[in-house]
DNA sequence: TATTATACTGTATATAATCACAGTAATCAA
DNA sequence: TTGATTACTGTGATTATATACAGTATAATA
């Protein structure tokens, strides 16, 4: 799936916030008016490349038939077990996944990761709970991380981080700190938290 | 706003497949081969009458241009404040919409109701939550309720329920049972505790 | 009893929309 | 300097789609 121009890159979210604001996808009309062509046939010829590079596909002879294929479209993965070795968003570890409803909650979650484990109960993170992982966001000292120390991940409070020591905080007083000094073991931030979603059942 | 007739609504929740399935609306074309009409026209009148029931909003001239008006389309009501009178879900109530993302929560949500307080912190319940609300699910004792004692709202598990008397116990050692005689005073469940959200700032 | 709403078939047509073909022009890599 | 990719204009055929008009039949409502 290489990249999009940038041109194709404004088709695109130009077809995003069509079905966003108005429930259906774009004709090829729509499209060049909007973008300022003189031809529909430009945006056809947009939407053609933008297909052949994957993240979207068009239904053949169908009006307005244009289905994305793009991670929101397709739900933000939820991940259950890890398995040991691989990355967290392997195609393994996808349990299923939910549509994407932005605003559910306010920050931009990557993927949601079930909560093995109640080191974090005095913090109201329980077990089976969904956290939802940022990527992007800066790790900083008090907030909950989700890291990989080895091959295990786990999620903690950072309590303090420096060149050779790192200590993360159990939310719960059966559990003692873990510490770890990046320079012998190998530890990588994954992500924050940044919201929870739990069933009742 | 009345009601739909059987035939109607199939059809409305055959638009609402579609959308989901394969995100558009479908032909009048669709409708009918779906449903064995014949002629697109059985499709394009009972579209009319849903129309003017106000389920859905009709585009004129545009292809697939049906636009859903429904509750779910709309997005799932966030009560903040409950105002003291009138019922929770009236419009004053209303903080935001969030979009419904079926199966993100697997219970059904008729809407969110934002946390005040802390007497539930020992069952994981915060301050700011957002709590999920099903207002059809069966009141059962040990399920988290929210009740209207005259006219306030409150969130709590329900211990205990007879004839003459009602107990809801706070999940917060520091806040003591909260017992009502329904014979004598107004209780009024309002619904079950299905989901959770929360948002880490 | 007439009227209205529901639930269709069947035909027809204007127009909405896809999509192929033929160009122009600029940029970039081989 | 040839070819590939991007980014368009312009035209037009074909087909997909909405939608009007004319019916039939049944059940409920006034």
């Amino acid at each position: 799936m290489k990249g999009l121009t940038d041109r194709q890159q404004e088709i695109l979210d130009l077809i995003k916030s069509n079905l966003e604001n108005n429930g259906l996808p774009p004709t090829r009309a729509d499209i060049a008016r909007t973008l300022g062509f003189k031809s529909p046939n430009a945006a056809e010829q947009h939407l053609r490349a933008i297909e052949k590079k994957g993240f979207i596909s068009i239904l053949a002879g169908a009006s307005r038939g244009i289905i994305l294929n793009t991670e929101e479209a397709l739900g933000i993965p939820v991940i259950g077990l890890v398995a040991a070795g691989g990355p967290i968003l392997a195609q393994e570890n996808i349990e299923k996944r939910i549509p994407q409803a932005q605003n559910i909650l306010s920050n931009k979650i990557d993927y949601y990761l079930r909560v093995k484990g109640d080191s974090m109960v005095d913090v109201g993170i329980y077990e089976n709970d969904l956290i939802g992982v940022n990527k992007k966001n800066p790790i900083k000292v008090g907030s909950i991380v989700i890291a990989r120390i080895g091959e295990e991940v786990t999620v903690k409070t950072l309590e303090s981080i420096s060149s050779n020591q790192v200590v993360l905080k159990a939310e719960n007083s059966e559990y003692s700190n873990i510490e770890i000094n990046p320079e012998k073991d190998e530890i990588v931030f994954e992500g924050t938290c940044v919201g929870l979603l739990r069933d009742f059942s």
